[in-house]
Parts: structure tokens; sequence; C-alpha cells
DNA sequence: CAGCGGATCGCCT
DNA sequence: GGCGATCCGCTGC
């Protein structure tokens, strides 16, 4: 399974308050203060999943979510897990279903996994867009929110 | 140990 | 553009 990132979102540690990791490590949280690569699920709404990608490195939380993307290898398997055939993956939610990622990842290495995750044929840091994260109701300031060139 | 509310989605108008 | 669905981890008593 084999995926091309669009959108991508940052989140900090105990300088970031709209991060699940500011007030320090709990049994879900543990693993954004993993080495880099690890991946951190989590649910959302009690209904959705939602993955990050650990920055690193161990004993500093830093992660990326990844909020948006488009599948490669593997669309027809995203199609039947989505029930449907476009809308795929552009939300950190259908992103995690159409991938077949669960909470049952969190923990372990993006690099052992399922997915793949492939680079765009744009990779000139140049044409990515920033703009403020959403979803959240603090820290709104900060624009850690990564519009990548499709 | 109970209550709250969220890093969302899809369907409705 | 607005809202209901649907959990459970975390906070505060």
């Amino acid at each position: 399974m084999v995926v091309r990132l669009t959108e991508v979102e940052a989140y900090g540690g105990a300088d970031d308050p709209a991060s699940h990791a500011h007030r320090g490590w709990t049994p879900r949280t543990l693993p954004m203060f993993d080495t880099e690569g690890t991946l951190y699920v989590y649910r959302s709404y009690g209904i959705h999943w939602c993955m990050n990608i650990v920055t690193g490195p161990r004993g500093t939380a830093g992660a990326v979510l990844l909020r948006g993307g488009v599948i490669g290898r593997g669309r027809s398997v995203a199609e039947a897990r989505r029930g449907r055939q476009d809308h795929l993956a552009d939300g950190p939610g259908k992103l995690c279903q159409a991938l077949g990622v669960t909470g049952a990842l969190s923990g372990s290495s993006i690099g052992e996994g399922p997915v793949d995750i492939e680079l765009g044929p744009d990779q000139d840091p140049s044409t990515i867009v920033a703009t403020p994260r959403i979803g959240i109701s603090v820290a709104r300031d900060r624009p850690w929110r990564y519009l990548l060139p499709e």
C-alpha cells in the first residue's frame, strides 16, 4: 500500500498546547516520545483513526499528523476499505481507513508496517504552503499545516 | 470514579 | 454550512 502525501500537520511536545503530548506522556501517547519513524495512532471522536509519524529523537515529543494523501499502489484495496471510489484519503480519518491503519500499529515503526510513503515529483521545498492548523481550539497561530504540491 | 469533549466524517439542507 | 454519530482517555472531585 503506497500513499503520496498532500497534507500534513506538525505537533510538538510540552511547548505545544495543541499536542496530545502537551502534559507529558500517558500510555496512549508514549509513542510520541519514541524515535523517528515510530507511528502514533489515536482514535478520533470514537470513530476514526488518525496516524502520526514521530520525528524523534527519543525522549522528545514531536510528530507529523498525516491529514491527506493520494493512494498509489493498492488503490483497489483502498476503494474496498472506503466503500467508494473517490475521496479515498482526503482527511486524516479517511487516510487511515484507506490504508488499513488502526491503533494496533501505534508504537510500531513506519518501516515495519504495510504502508509505504511515496515522494511526489516536485521535491522543491519552496513549493510547500504553510497554513494554520485546523480542527484545534488552541495555538491556532502556528502555521504548522503543510500543503504539498500535487 | 464519573463526566466531558475532541488533531473527524458524511449526509442533509 | 450545519449537525449527529460514537468512543474512551484524561481530568478533577
